[in-house]
DNA sequence: CCAATTTTAACACTCAGTGCCATAATCGCG
DNA sequence: CGCGATTATGGCACTGAGTGTTAAAATTGG
């Protein structure tokens, strides 16, 4: 794997150096306190070239967290052999089971820079401005579910019930990781998140 | 009921006439490609007595949807006396019986004027910025819902599980209304909000 | 040294949103 | 009627996010 350089100026910029110098702006100022003038100052860099890095504010915070929906399928894929576990008659044989797989598996990236991470969370948590941002990403791993879902129920993934179903799956992952980056639980976010979604199939039992 | 007039100079600006003039700048272009000062040309108001209508572009879109949470308090203990109805042993008696008439009272009068309410609701699902600026709204409804579920299942308010559990009820319900609004379903919102959590309960049965 | 390529910085621009202030139109009261 | 209190409006200027453009700087391969 020789990395060929490629042609051209090489950058002087370092962007996860200039993502953790703004996320100790936001965390101790706020979000909105910032200025994009201030962190390209802090990090010395022109504001210009601060933009190309990071489009945007929300850029900085959501980082490199963006390809999450590609592990996630893999997991899931990757799950697959289980499926003779357990098959029940009604609706879901070993949906949940999978989709707590492949959740898992697709965030436990985030528990090895915990602190980071917990920052990040927090801010998008804070911040609906920069939760907003992560559309694309909740929408493409939505699709992924969706189609899932929709195949092992037996439902077009444009039905109603599956897309509620996906809401409800998605709205509580999230909330699982935002309530773990909000409190000092020391388990790492896959276990709180495996909680949740445990919480919400025995629910309606 | 004698509407005491306030003192000081009558309002020249009806709101709802410029929301209206918004939204179908807003359908025909993009929110984003409409201006702010071309709506308030359009509108025939100063730029800036525009922004003392409505705070922002979002607040056009969103318009008099913010009192949902209000309604669906009363909704909920108005729905009270059922509670002698199905009382099962293990988690929750007739809570979701009691979310869905909650909801479905909260949400009945986006039945009457449907045709503007699909717009807004369409609006509010296509743009995440403009979906960020009900974060508040969301947030009380959720704690409120928050406080019914902990009281039901015996767990603090902010306990993981229910936090999934509101979570999930709210993402599904919200689902339920922004499918109403994409799609040419002749149904009231109500009842396809009624379908999605029933499709939830049903899920994990 | 030269051409192609990429990064950087500087400048100017649009647009959302806010603060400030002067002016206009209504109230209630003497 | 005249007067102060009160509220709506409009104009001006400002900050701050984000974008387009362009020229200079630093590398590649030939």
């Amino acid at each position: 794997m020789e990395q060929r350089r490629s042609p051209g100026r090489p950058a002087e910029t370092d962007p996860d150096a200039i993502a953790l110098i703004a996320l100790r702006l936001f965390a101790h100022r706020g979000v909105d306190e910032v200025t994009m003038t201030e962190i390209a100052q802090a990090a010395g860099v022109s504001r210009r070239t601060l933009f190309r890095w990071f489009p945007s504010k929300a850029a900085l915070i959501w980082g490199g967290t963006l390809e999450a929906d590609e592990r996630f399928e893999a997991a899931w894929t990757s799950v697959l052999p289980h499926e003779a576990a357990t098959g029940e008659a009604g609706s879901s044989p070993g949906l949940m089971q999978r989709v707590r797989a492949a959740y898992a598996a697709s965030i436990s990236p985030l528990g090895e820079t915990s602190d980071v991470t917990r920052l990040r969370l927090r801010l998008i948590a804070e911040n609906p401005a920069v939760y907003a941002w992560g559309h694309d990403l909740r929408e493409r791993m939505a699709a992924h579910l969706a189609a899932h879902i929709a195949e092992t129920i037996g439902m077009p993934p444009d039905s109603v019930r599956v897309r509620a179903l996906v809401a409800a799956i998605s709205g509580a992952s999230y909330a699982a990781l935002a309530w773990w980056a909000q409190h000092d639980d020391p388990r790492p976010p896959v276990e709180v998140l495996d909680e949740a979604l445990e919480a919400l199939a025995a629910a309606f039992e």
